[in-house]
DNA sequence: CCGGGAGCATCACGTCCAACGATAGTTAGT
DNA sequence: ACTAACTATCGTTGGACGTGATGCTCCCGG
């Protein structure tokens, strides 16, 4: 402050006998403070330090002299002519230090940044048999085309409760569902997909398949399948009660069945993409239809998705979309 | 913000479309918010949250909302009950960077505080012949021992310029010096040490050797030192042409030579201690004296010394204080 | 020796932030 | 339904934080 120049006699007048022993505040370390401190001691003068800062010159002047109240001690020396300032010890100290801070603030905020335009983060998804195979492989190509550096997870489960409880217990973020809404979940509709008679092209008449016809049988179903009990519930309705002659927990089992000539297959159209093109089989609506089921994808209500989890459902939904223009016969029944 | 509970259908109302581009500035990262949100994460509550920061609940409540608006999204899903508010991923992932933030944040302040108690830093030294063998070693393990973590250097040089260059080059952070004060100095006295005759005890009579004496000779003196022109001045004020018959940088080899026999040397009393007790050499005042050397530690004007720094001139000066009451001929003789 | 200029500190002042206290609104559990 | 446990919001107030003007200290050149 006041020194005069020669001093030189009286050891009471020394530097500063640093009369302050409390410890700072990690609190007291504002960003906003150790970024002037910091532009101060890059651009040398408190004034182009605040024209870098959009700051006036009393600005910066008043906050540098705040972080030496909170630490205690000076950080700049005053040369006091139109010379730069300098660091002392402790501007040396704090200014390493915070060189640290600041890279890890701007890879926070790099980061953030990513996250919001989806590019980071994890996803981890709840799929189905039917979906597994016609949708999820392509969803995710795109959106890892988009987002390279996404972690993806999958689980497939057969029983629509268990992804649901994998849900409600945080293990998911979003899964495919196809049964009502249960409390506690919000869904976006995805794809509206009818359920087809799969058959050998020579056991069928043309045209639409009564439920006559399949009551004669003899029937293939799945097993374990949550869809399964809603072909049953729709059958028994239309007055049908289904016997089947096998069945398989796989698609790709009972559509080979019905390949084999063993009978015909009440299944999700999604689940038969792969055979519309094959001669020997034949994939008829069914008359009258019974409910189709409507795919959906399932998040815990009033939790907020990552963008790369909003991505994923998006894709999905433009994915189905087009799913339905290339298979007109995709377009709901009813 | 307001989704009923079952919207289940309309693609239209997905989570959020994440509409902000913007990143997010670094000086709006503020601590201050981080902090609190940290807090809730840990405690699930706000409440608890503001009880441990010495808030109130409507002030956290309003620093993650400001902290959610700097970063465009929610941190935190408010279940709405009285159930514990959980992390988005975004706050997830914040809460995992800001965890390495304030690890970061907590070791400044840490080594802020270390440094204010000296225990942290570095001492540079500049010292002389006499100062470094007499006063450095027991200064330096003293400070060691308070402070075991100080790093320090020793930079020893004839000239005094040569000191003084390196501190005001910034070199070094306090230098021993002699001569009268150079502008842009500060220094505090040290010690007063005055030139003494040193012979062999039958080469001189009791009590004082006089200038006459001195100068029938032979002499033997040092050469480049500084102090070696203080002594040429002051004799030769006093009437006393100088002429050596030896010289040596050394003052170990000037003491040898005066042993031998070669003659008498005119020291500082700080380059013979280790003589005091030697019964062949006679340690003795010049009368009338010449002015003795004021030896003090001198820094840059203006500039802040560090508390290790300032501990070791504290130091140095407890030390000189010790000595002269240890060998009171160490007083000053005008 | 003495202005001039560069640069920081300080003062006065206006604005806006930020914390408080109280209250309303929501949800879970009984 | 009622209570308990939360958070959001509103109005208010004190202080923080910015600006602009001014003063002070140094270096430098005539």
């Amino acid at each position: 402050m006041s020194s005069p120049r020669s001093a030189s006699s009286g050891a009471t007048t020394m530097p500063g006998p640093a009369p302050v022993p409390e410890p700072v505040r990690v609190q007291d370390l504002d960003t906003r403070l150790l970024l002037a401190f910091r532009a101060v001691a890059t651009e040398g003068t408190f004034g182009r330090a605040a024209l870098r800062l959009g700051y006036t010159q009393s600005a910066v002047s008043q906050q540098i002299a705040s972080l030496e109240r909170i630490l205690g001690s000076d950080v700049f020396d005053r040369p006091g002519g139109p010379r730069p300032v300098e660091l002392t010890p402790l501007g040396r100290l704090l200014f390493e230090r915070t060189g640290e801070l600041v890279g890890v603030l701007e890879s926070i905020s790099a980061d953030v940044q990513r996250y919001r335009l989806g590019g980071i983060g994890r996803v981890d998804v709840g799929t189905i048999q039917s979906t597994s195979t016609a949708l999820v492989p392509t969803i995710l190509r795109r959106l890892l085309a988009e987002q390279p550096g996404l972690q993806t997870r999958l689980e497939e489960r057969y029983e629509e409760a268990d992804l649901l409880d994998l849900l409600l217990h945080g293990d998911l973020d979003v899964t495919f569902v196809v049964n009502g809404n249960p409390p506690g979940i919000d869904s976006v509709d995805v794809l509206v997909d009818p359920f087809v008679v799969l058959a050998r092209a020579q056991d069928v008449d043309d045209g639409p398949v009564t439920i006559d016809r399949l009551a004669a049988g003899p029937l293939i179903g799945q097993v374990g399948s949550t869809c399964q009990s809603v072909i049953d519930t729709g059958l028994r309705e239309a007055g049908c009660e289904p016997d089947y002659v096998f069945r398989s927990a796989d698609n790709g089992a009972v559509v080979s069945m019905v390949r084999a000539g063993l009978g015909l297959a009440l299944l999700p159209r999604l689940a038969v993409l792969d055979e519309l093109d094959d001669p020997r089989l034949a994939i008829r609506p069914l008359a009258p239809a019974i409910p189709d089921r409507v795919i959906r994808l399932a998040w815990r209500a009033g939790r907020t998705l990552s963008p790369a989890a909003q991505r994923f459902c998006a894709i999905a939904v433009e994915v189905a979309a087009e799913l339905g223009r290339a298979h007109p016969m995709l377009a709901p029944t009813r």
